[in-house]
DNA sequence: CTAAAATGTTACCGGTCGGTAACATTGGGG
DNA sequence: CCCCAATGTTACCGACCGGTAACATTTTAG
């Protein structure tokens, strides 16, 4: 260990020094790692020292391993939440366009993302005690979603609002499970496909078929 | 600690002793407390005793958890590999009802799920190290059954089998999801429509509209 | 009945992990 | 410059877990 600077601390560390708060540090580490190497296979020690610290820093900002993992996935929640936001923002009352960027959005994310699926989804396999903090947080928001999206697909015009949203949300999350299940970095391609056959299939136009 | 025979082993031990062998007892207990726990949730120690056995026989019989988790996986796997076969007797050159078969059946068991999703989905969540011996059986199994849906689609004549293909796998694994993520039981349904829907615009019908 | 095979019991080992205490060090602001 | 706050260091604790050894007990088969 005569110079420990690894290359993944080079994302943590700025330029001059680490500028960085130490809380965001950790947070920004924990994810990375329980990501890459599961929840519950990754030690605090462990994050503490890819977070350029120590334990004792970690548990003085952070309750339990526990509550760290609750605000990793409140951080990851309020952003996808901003998310949302933005497409609302971007398309105003038009629920086909918003759709459309969303479905595309998601294929983007997939594409760039690496072997491992959804991070919440693997998050709810990780953690099977109902009583987790992680838990409520991850299907609260999960919950959001849905009615989000059931609300899009009645302003969509769809004839069948319910189905279309579970129809979504199968695809949605089926996306991500495909990535880990078979490695399928492309299908989002498919499900853009997908989301715009949907959608033709809503206006009177020429129906086109799978 | 008068009288230990709890309720959930009455599964276990038959009505006159327990006749079922330690193996399967074993594979059952583990099976069934990897699902309620997780795999990284649950000790060999306490799989013993849900099995009526103890550690030193789980150990006669497993080299190790992992090979424990492996043969578990491995039996879900043929498991499903017979469903497949079972499936292909029933509708021999009829891939339409194959398919609305399939979706039926998938809906029957999402209805009997109880919270947890897939158990093969949450494995690899749950095991991330790309050399854990369950891990490549579960990614071969995929990588399978994509392809039999596969052959299946082009069988069943669509446009895009490449397309329908993805289609299902992401309707089948999103459903296990969704379970998991917002409790919905009920959307095995939405998924028997969906294939009926599908189904139903390969042919030159009259297309209905979701 | 008896010998051998299967199963149970107990105790233990080494390692890891979450979490804490006590103390040393650093660094920035008055 | 000095003090206080933030951070680092070390050592430790108790709990749990995967796995094994040695020995006792039960079951099965001939």
């Amino acid at each position: 260990m005569t110079t420990d600077i690894h290359d993944h601390e080079v994302n943590i560390r700025e330029n001059s020094g680490s500028r960085i708060p130490v809380r965001e540090r950790i947070l920004m580490a924990a994810g990375e790692l329980f990501c890459k190497q599961g929840i519950r296979g990754i030690g605090v020690e462990a994050i503490a020292e890819a977070a350029d610290t120590n334990k004792m820093t970690l548990y003085r900002y952070f309750e339990s391993k526990d509550e760290l993992i609750a605000e990793w996935v409140r951080g990851m929640v309020a952003q996808k939440e901003e998310q949302w936001k933005d497409l609302k923002a971007k398309h105003p009352d038009d629920p086909h366009g918003l759709l459309k960027d969303w479905s595309q959005r998601t294929a983007a994310k997939l594409r760039a993302m690496e072997e491992r699926g959804s991070a919440l989804g693997n998050a709810l396999a990780e953690l099977p005690d109902p009583s987790h903090p992680a838990r409520r947080v991850i299907q609260d928001h999960k919950a959001r979603e849905h009615k989000r999206i059931m609300r899009l697909c009645k302003e969509a015009g769809f004839q069948d609002p319910g189905l279309a949203a579970n129809l979504f949300s199968m695809l949605l999350e089926g996306a991500h499970s495909c990535v880990q299940c078979v490695g399928m970095r492309q299908i989002g391609e498919d499900l853009v496909k997908v989301v715009d056959l949907m959608i033709a299939n809503t206006r009177n136009e020429r129906r086109p078929r799978l």
